[in-house]
DNA sequence: CTGAAAGCGCTTACAG
DNA sequence: CTGAAAGCGCTTACAG
């Protein structure tokens, strides 16, 4: 990715775009002290409007700014010891995901507002499906290097603990929807156990004793506290789980939709469906939608039109979008020197129902 | 944003997290070079992979690397010219497009592996809805002081002519689904037009002659073009348009519902009906389905569930991560010294019928 | 209110 | 193969 050695002063020079040519070397603070008769310090004081200039000079200098399209070189203003990149990085697993989507907008929302540009990086699966390492520490050491003010990180079921470690103990980190084992930091997380009682409770306020769950990972994060939610809420209505009704580990909605028709096909059946996620959601609305069974739904994440496939369902919902901001809130008040205990913010959910 | 001033060389400190201090100012090359003995030269041409470096200073200079935990300062290596920023900008409207989000993915893809990391931007609306001016211009400031080595911009439906110029002027930019009237420069677009014109003739294969159409904005960019191949298969077939049943400018799935209902609740109604976007197929597939009404859908965009709603609906399908990779992949090229003229890349789209 | 000078952490000819 | 020195474009005490 380097350049090739260049002459110095030979302007780096783009001939795309049908011999247009971009990159004559942009005009320096130098350029623009000559232009207007004074000095570099003042040039940078006028930039940074500080005060205690001359109107007039002050006048001069922008008139010089503005005649050479001068624009501050962010590079050289961060190489002084004490000044910020302005950066904020966010970290997701994959951002075709909705919502990491959502959230890397309510995070850049905060960082534009606070005067932050967002840097996007995922982490993404390796061949194996699982979370690669390599570009994990790849990302960590890019960060590292490129000084970012704050990193937000979505973390993996199973990232490696004290992966962030490193990252944590030279900038300011907030973890997002899950904490790593064995770090401390800021936290922003859905009230997902919240969130499984809720949609629990509904289900057996409609009399359902015999409930199904179909769900991803249960081992740790959102998961693990949905699961948990659900069976609280069981253990407090006095009511018992049936393990033949409970399939984990799906990860699409194909497989979601396998488990609910192998569900449906049980000599018992279920009455009613516990979906932790909006894939296994989707498998199941399909498959109680395909096979007419008389099932109630109860899942996580807003699906559209699933109203349209079922009489009746309750849906977990969020903001995904909120999630971001709050998290980006919490790392600029800890850029704006904020030095509090770590903080665990819980981001509540809704119950939406539908159907006849 | 800038931190109030400090004796240097006082480093900034984090004592979030609960007592926990980051930022102990970073080990430079200085300080590398006085553990292994060695000449600041020297450590730049190890942590450069330089060659002519003896292999046992080499491996000294690498240890002290390691035990120091040093990272090299990116902005620094920047500030010399002809240095890359190994950055990269996707400047979008709003992350919350399904359509924006898998670009992105695509995008960063691409770049990771050129070794790029992606800023991500994103104008936003103002408070009139209206493009917002101001963010935009403050976009392109923050681009060009940034010296991102180049920019892939979703321009939008009403962007001022030449605002991105001043960006083209100084760095290759890639546009991506429109290209900006009175801007010369690559551009990735997606098949709109031949995705009209296939819909369309699906629905004329059907025998469908009364086809009415629920668009959102069709004067300029992916709007204009599936109106024009709607129109086209029309006038290649013969068939006469119907203006009565054409309704543009619905902005949500609301508005194209009650476009549709309209139109169901005509004398006359249309035996089918073409969307031009994800909204209004949305809004169009529950109006079919709620008046249970017998008229076939054809549509642009992917939407989770449509063929259980309606009995016949045939979708214009794409990836967008594929358009990512692609504008991603002409960027990395022009900044690996690509000079041809401007290259318009056209991605096909697919066709997916669903129903009895 | 303004300017000369030092220095941020690197890279790069230039010597040796 | 290695080092001393200049310089990238800024900011910041320090003098005046």
């Amino acid at each position: 990715m380097t350049a090739p050695p260049v002459v110095y002063p030979a302007p780096r020079t783009f001939a795309g775009g049908g011999g247009r040519v971009a990159g004559a070397r942009p005009p320096t603070m130098r350029d623009v002290a000559a232009h207007a008769g004074v000095s570099i310090s003042t040039v940078s004081r006028v930039v940074n409007a500080e005060r205690y200039v001359d109107p007039a000079t002050r006048e001069k200098v922008e008139a010089s700014v503005a005649a050479l399209g001068f624009l501050r070189n962010e590079s050289a203003r961060t190489l002084r010891p004490g000044q910020r990149t302005a950066t904020l990085a966010l970290v997701v697993e994959d951002l075709t995901n909705p919502f990491s989507a959502e959230l890397a907008h309510g995070v850049e929302l905060v960082a534009a507002a606070a005067g932050y540009v967002m840097l996007l990086l995922s982490t993404g699966r390796d061949a194996g499906g699982e979370r690669d390492r390599v570009r994990e520490r790849e990302i960590v050491a890019e960060l590292l290097s490129r000084r970012v003010d704050g990193v937000l990180v979505v973390p993996g079921a199973d990232d490696a603990e004290g992966l962030y470690a490193a990252l944590a103990a030279r900038a300011p980190v907030v973890f997002v929807d899950r904490l790593p084992r064995g770090v401390r930091g800021d936290v922003v997380l859905l009230d997902n156990a919240g969130g499984g009682r809720r949609l629990t409770q509904w289900l057996l306020e409609r009399g359902h004793r015999r409930i199904g769950y179909v769900g991803g990972d249960q081992r740790s994060g959102p998961g693990a506290r949905r699961l948990s939610g659900f069976r609280a809420a069981l253990r407090a209505a006095g009511v018992a789980e049936h393990p033949e009704l409970l399939r984990f580990g799906r990860r699409s909605s194909d497989e979601a939709l396998s488990a609910v028709e192998e569900l449906l096909a049980l000599a018992e059946p279920p009455t009613a469906l516990f979906c932790d996620n909006n894939r296994m959601t989707v498998g199941a609305l399909l498959a109680v939608h395909r096979a007419r069974a008389d099932v109630v739904l109860a899942g996580f994440d807003a699906v559209e039109l699933a109203e349209v496939l079922v009489d009746r369902v309750a849906l977990v919902t969020y903001d995904p979008a909120d999630v971001g901001r709050r998290a980006a809130g919490l790392l600029t008040a800890r850029l704006a020197g904020e030095t509090s205990a770590p903080r665990r913010v819980t981001v509540p959910v809704d119950l939406a129902e539908f159907g006849t």
